[in-house]
DNA sequence: AACGCTGATCTCATAATCCGAGAACGCAGA
DNA sequence: TCTGCGTTCTCGGATTATGAGATCAGCGTT
C-alpha cells in the first residue's frame, strides 16, 4: 500500500485554501461547510494554526492568513522552486542524450529568462541562471512566444527588429509569426542553427494545468551530433519530462470529502 | 482543558520550517532529527505535504517549499494582515475613548503609510487606507522615526526640510533628534497640536518580538476633548493594545519536542 | 562486480490521538 | 429581554498516527 496520508494535515490545508480564496474573511462554521468538516473539527485545527501563527483570528467571523505562512514563502519564488525541481531532470538529460539541457520563461520585456541548465562536455552556449536572451532566434524562446496572446504575439512582432544571428534566423515579422502557429501547432519548436552556426535546439513547452505555456524545456547538440531524423525521437523524450515537470509542481491532492 | 492542538499540523509546520530555514535543501533524515520527529514519521508528513503541493521532493536529499504554499500566500502581505488584525482594536479604541485610531508603518522613502483607522465622529484628519504622509510632524511619524538606526535617523535629519505646518510643529533637525531621543526613552509619543491645530495625538510603538519597532499604533482626539492630564492613561490604553495586537501577529507556538 | 553508504519506503501491532453531536457560552442587535 | 450567530468545550469510542527496523534503490568506491 502507498504511504498513507495524514488526515489532519490534508484538513489544514483546505482551511488556508478557503482563506486564501477570494473571499478575505470567513466564519468558522462556514469554512467547515465548504471544506466538509464539523465544526468541531474546524475549530480545532483553526485553533492549532493559529497558535502555529500560520492563521490569525481578527473578530468573529474573521480568520485570515497569518505571518507564518509570509515568513515560509519568503525565500521561496516561481523561479527559484522551478530551478530545484527541473535540475535533477535536466542532468538526466544531458546525461541520457549527451544534450546540453535549459529550462527557461518568459519575462514582461518578452526576453527568456533562463532559469537552470546542464551543460554537456562541449557546451558553447553562454548561460547563467538569470541571464536573459532574446526570445525569436532559440527553440526556447519560439515556444514561449507562440504561447502568447493573439494580441501580445502582434505587439512583439511589430516591434521587432530580429536581427540576424546566423544564416538561417528567421528575421521577418511574417515568417516568424508562421512559425510560432507550426509550433502551437505541433506542441514543440526546433532551432536549427538559427542561434549559433552548427547548433540544434529542441523546445517543448512545460504547461500549467490549464493549458498555459508556464516555461519551456530544451535540449541542445552540435548539429553534427543532433541529425534531423532524430530531432523526433527526443521530443518525445523531452515531452515526457516536461510532463513530469509539470505533475510535480502542481500536484495538488486535496478533495474536500463531501460528508454525508 | 484549552482546545487541544492538532499534533500532526504542529509537525508539519516543523517541516515547513526546516525548509524555509536557510539551507536549501535538505534530507529526510536530517530534517527529522532537527525536527525531533522519527524519519518514519517525517515521511509520512512529506508524503502528505508533496500530494498537497506543499513541499517537492526533487530529489534525494532535496525537498523543497511548493507552489500551493506561494498560492497560499499570493494575495497576503505584511500590510494587509495587519489591517485585518488591527480593524477591531481600532474600532474598540474608537468606542472606548472616543479617539480617532490609526494603524501605519514607515516606507523606504521615510514616508508614513497608514493601514487602517477607525475615525470618531468629529474626525477631521484626511487618512485613506494607503496614504503617504510626512512623518516628522505626527505622533506615528515619530514613533516610527525614533526607531531607524543611528545613521538613518541621521540621514532623514539631514534631509530635511520640516515645513511648519502649525505654529507648534518642529521644524529642526536637533529638536526632532531630541524628541526621537525622548520617545526612545519614554515608549511613546505624544503630537501635541503639531500637525493640525487643536488636534492632539498619541502613538505607542507595535513591536517584533525581537524589539524592533515595526508599526505604530495612535489616537487623536480634538485638543478639547484630550487634556494633557488625560494623555498618560491613554498610552497606558495603547500600549496594551499593541502588545495585544504584537502577540496576535507573531503567536507562535511549535517547540519542537525533543525525542529520548 | 561486489561493497558500503545514504536516503527513501514499507510493515504491523500498539496506543495515542482525533472525532463529532450537542450543550453552553459570549456578544450584539432587535 | 429575547434571539441569532459564532465560538468554545465535553467525553467516550474508534479511527488514526506512531516508530523500530527491515527492505529497497541509487551511486560512488574499492
Amino acid at each position: 500500500m502507498a504511504t498513507p496520508e495524514i488526515k489532519s494535515v490534508g484538513k489544514a490545508f483546505a482551511l488556508l485554501d478557503c482563506l486564501a480564496a477570494e473571499d478575505d474573511c470567513v466564519s468558522l462554521p462556514s469554512m467547515a461547510k465548504r471544506c466538509g468538516l464539523s465544526v468541531a473539527t474546524a475549530h480545532r485545527l483553526l485553533a492549532t494554526l493559529e497558535a502555529l501563527g500560520a492563521v490569525v483570528h481578527t473578530g468573529p467571523g474573521q480568520y485570515a492568513i497569518g505571518l507564518r505562512m509570509l515568513d515560509l514563502t519568503r525565500r521561496s519564488s516561481f523561479e527559484t522552486l522551478l530551478a530545484s525541481a527541473t535540475m535533477p531532470i535536466l542532468s538526466r538529460i544531458t546525461r541520457t542524450t549527451g544534450s546540453t539541457a535549459h529550462v527557461a520563461v518568459l519575462d514582461s520585456e518578452r526576453m527568456v529568462t533562463y532559469i537552470a541548465r546542464s551543460a554537456n562536455r562541449a557546451n558553447r552556449i553562454p548561460t547563467t541562471p538569470g541571464i536573459k536572451l532574446e526570445a525569436y532566434c532559440s527553440g526556447l524562446g519560439k515556444v514561449l512566444l507562440a504561447d502568447l496572446s493573439t494580441d501580445d504575439r502582434d505587439t512583439y512582432l511589430a516591434d521587432g527588429p530580429f536581427p540576424p544571428l546566423t544564416a538561417r534566423t528567421i528575421i521577418t515579422p511574417e515568417a516568424l509569426d508562421r512559425e510560432l502557429a507550426a509550433i502551437r501547432d505541433r506542441r514543440f519548436a526546433v532551432d536549427d542553427c538559427e542561434m549559433f552556426d552548427n547548433l540544434r535546439c529542441v523546445a517543448v513547452p512545460i504547461l500549467h494545468p490549464d493549458g498555459r505555456v508556464i516555461a519551456a524545456l530544451s535540449a541542445s547538440q552540435d548539429s553534427t551530433e543532433l541529425s534531423r531524423a532524430q530531432i523526433q525521437e527526443l521530443v518525445t523524450q523531452l515531452t515526457g519530462h516536461a510532463a513530469a515537470i509539470s505533475t510535480k509542481l502542481f500536484r495538488r491532492g486535496s478533495a474536500p470529502r463531501a460528508a454525508h
